[in-house]
DNA sequence: CACCATATGTCGGTGACCGGTATATGTAGT
DNA sequence: ACTACATATACCGGTCACCGACATATGGTG
């Protein structure tokens, strides 16, 4: 699984959304760094369905706008709750070995935790 | 950048380590679930080679088998704890966003912190 | 003698992602 | 009226990280 995907189902994760809210809102969760392209998104979008991580919530028109939006499924739910783990533990074993490594510690500054 | 590759740097946080101790570390870190392969990473160590993020260490005999092992720059260190920050933010912003759906919350259960 | 651990490396295939393009409507600016 | 932008969905070719398999070589174990 890789960022943008993951991102997707981010954005899935408090309420269904259709293609072109899920683009903004990726925009917006990672401080403008991730703008998804759309052939990115509907990739990623067939992708999920068909892995039944998320369903499709709804069709309706708006506007004489066909939209479509999405919802994460239960699975699509453990997975992000997985990964969510995952990506915290990577993170963290990563700077814990970053602050074991010190080869030329300074001895005026101390760390709370070991 | 990819788990493989963030491992590989994670992998080499606290110290310098050769390709084979690389596979056997990563595989230490991730509990077992990242088999790392030659190919992905012999292939992952000439890209972040010539990206500066890691460089060669020394290179010695041991046994009679060849043996170059790898540190991490400065500019990997950077690029190791931006990673890590980045990872914790999504990690966190899921974590947020699946607690805030809660479209049947139990009324026995509460959290601790909002 | 076979097998596994140690150790480095190449090569072809796959698949997620990117960038560009296409299509269509409503709104705002000039 | 024309242009540009926001909204909205979708396809397609290219790239590149990763995977799996294979190649090579030595030392230790059953």
């Amino acid at each position: 699984m890789q960022e943008p995907t993951l991102l997707l189902l981010t954005a899935l994760a408090d309420a269904p959304r259709h293609g072109y809210a899920l683009i903004q809102e990726i925009d917006a969760i990672s401080g403008g760094r991730v703008r998804m392209r759309t052939g990115t998104l509907y990739g990623a979008l067939d992708r999920l369905l068909q892995q039944g991580l998320i369903e499709v919530d709804r069709e309706e028109v708006v506007d004489g706008r066909a939209r479509r939006s999405y919802a994460l499924t239960g699975a699509g739910r453990q997975v992000l709750a997985a990964e969510a783990a995952r990506l915290r533990a990577v993170a963290a074993e990563a700077e814990r070995r970053m602050a074991a490594a010190a080869p030329k510690p300074n001895p005026r500054v101390r760390v709370a935790f070991a």
